[in-house]
DNA sequence: CTGGGGAAGGGGCCC
DNA sequence: AGGGCCCCTTCCCCA
């Protein structure tokens, strides 16, 4: 009896472990299931915010494409039409203006107008943004305001994507924080790195130089000098336009400077100076010798000819502007300067838009005559030693050698974007007297240059030359794979595509290929 | 695609 | 020294 006691004991103590184990085993099973079950719901839910995600894109997407659709295509960026125009500005306005010339419906439906006829009675000023940033943030892009509203640093807030508060009157502005002297490397090396970004400045810093080159620079539409112009040409009026006096490299390159109110455009101008134009240059960098910057109230700050050779070479310690990437960051309250800032601090000067073209040279004029011819006879080199021909003196923009300060005058108006010679017929403009006579052959008709085996007349001798390969059969253009001969370039930069199975490539295409 | 003219930009040379 | 002119390059447009 006590025996079978026992062994029921040690039965149920069996059955119960054998429970405990069912029990357990199938705990493990739901617990395996439901960890697999929830790590299925995590996928998924991961999934689900992964898709939402992509439609919120894509709506945001379509969005912004409508946007843009229901505006006008090409939407420029202000910084456009700081060419020439900038130079009209009423100095005490602190507003830029752009020009439109009475009568000359030249601006195309999209451009950002502002009339200024040049008597200081500009209406309005239209602000015209174009960059990613700016389409992210939706319609409404376009701001206008009238005179006396600018605000200074507005494009730049705009461009930089910060938020801006429009200040409605430039003089209760409240002072910006520029304490340049405290900052100075800073500032010099979120230029270089900027400038570095863009591949066309392989120098650091110069300790002094203030100008600054903000933005992104990926989202910076280069254009070639033909670029913009051929751009600005293509309005709704094929005919002459002040579009042309938007400086050619003048293309959002996302240079500003700090502007105050009282100077207004000046910045905007020596902003040009500072453009995709001459920093393509062949990565030249900039020879700035020694110019007071002085900012009211402010310090007056030296550039120095010693500090500030930026040359195609590094100069100076490469990780030292690398430290400030942080400092890339678009500071709107960085006061920049430039050569011409300093020189419109010294001589501020009113350019008001004359009927003829004065503005031009009298820009030109600030830009170059102050000190600035003298500050080209300092960038002589080797003045005592050498031939008249012997390239002396340098552009201050791109470090090109001329052979007499006059002809550095006349190049730098090429980085400057001042065409002094205007047409009385058309209003074109352009940086070379000569220019303006060849073009004004366009209204008189007048072709000197004759063609001696045909009646062909052309009002351009290198036209002439072209033509008369029609008779003599000179093809001078050859293409480098298949020995088809051309006697136009564009005809063998066409043909090239035909190679390359390419659309839109650029081939370009010297005359050393004219035997 | 080819051929050709119109026109502007800009550097160099000469007077 | 400065202006006028030459020349080259480039882009655009059209047939």
């Amino acid at each position: 009896m006590a025996n079978c006691m026992v062994f029921h004991t040690q039965i149920a103590s069996i059955m119960e472990m054998l429970a405990n184990a069912a029990v357990a085993e199938i705990c493990k099973l739901v617990d395996d299931d439901y960890a697999v079950f929830r790590l299925e719901i995590t996928q998924s839910q991961k999934e689900n915010r992964a898709l939402r995600r992509k439609l919120q894109l894509q709506e945001l997407k379509v969005a912004r494409e409508r946007v843009l659709a229901s505006r006008p295509s090409s939407v420029k960026l202000v910084n456009r039409y700081r060419g020439m125009a900038r130079g009209e500005g009423n100095l005490t306005g602190g507003h830029r203006s752009l020009v439109k010339p009475v009568g000359h419906n030249t601006w195309r439906d999209d451009q950002p107008i502002t009339v200024d006829e040049g008597n200081g009675t500009s209406t309005q000023h239209v602000i015209v943004i174009e960059s990613a940033d700016t389409e992210a943030a939706g319609p409404g892009v376009k701001q206008e305001r009238s005179e006396g509203e600018e605000d200074p640093r507005h494009s730049s807030d705009i461009q930089t994507g910060a938020p801006h508060v429009v200040t409605k009157d430039p003089t209760t502005t409240p002072a910006q924080p520029r304490d340049i002297s405290r900052t100075p490397n800073a500032i010099l090396k979120s230029e270089t790195e900027t400038l570095t970004r863009l591949g066309r400045l392989g120098c650091p810093p110069t300790p002094r130089s203030e100008y600054l080159l903000y933005g992104n620079p990926s989202q910076r539409t280069v254009l070639s000098h033909r670029d913009s112009g051929d751009a600005l040409q293509t309005g709704n009026d094929p005919t002459c336009s002040y579009a042309t006096e938007m400086i050619p490299g003048d293309v959002p390159v996302g240079l500003d400077t700090q502007t105050n109110p009282i100077r207004g455009d000046w910045n905007q101008y020596s902003s040009s100076v500072y453009s995709e134009g001459f920093l393509d240059k062949k990565g030249e960098g900039l020879i700035v010798d020694e110019v007071t910057v002085k900012e009211e109230g402010d310090a007056p700050l030296i550039w120095n000819e010693d500090e500030t050779h930026l040359r195609g070479q590094s100069q100076g310690n490469t990780s030292d502007f690398l430290d400030y990437r942080e400092s890339l960051e678009p500071n709107p309250n960085i006061a920049t300067h430039s050569p011409l800032h300093a020189l419109r601090d010294r001589e501020p000067v009113s350019t008001s838009m004359a009927p003829s073209d004065s503005h031009g040279r009298i820009l030109f004029d600030q830009v170059l005559n102050s000190n600035d011819k003298a500050r080209v006879q300092a960038w002589e080199v080797g003045a005592t030693s050498g031939g008249s021909k012997e390239k002396r003196f340098f552009c201050m923009f791109c470090n090109k050698g001329f052979n007499c300060p006059q002809k550095v005058e006349i190049h730098q108006r090429v980085h400057i974007g001042v065409k002094p010679f205007s047409c009385t017929q058309c209003h074109m403009r352009f940086s070379q007297a000569w220019n303006l006579k060849i073009h004004q052959r366009v209204h008189t008709g007048e072709k000197p240059y004759s063609c001696s085996q045909c009646h062909m007349r052309f009002a351009q001798t290198c036209n002439l030359k072209r033509h008369q390969r029609v008779h003599t059969g000179e093809k001078p253009y050859s293409c480098p794979q298949c020995e088809k001969r051309f006697s136009h370039q564009h005809q063998l930069k066409m043909h090239l595509k035909v190679h390359t199975g390419e659309r839109a490539q650029y081939y370009p295409q010297t005359s050393s290929n004219e035997s």
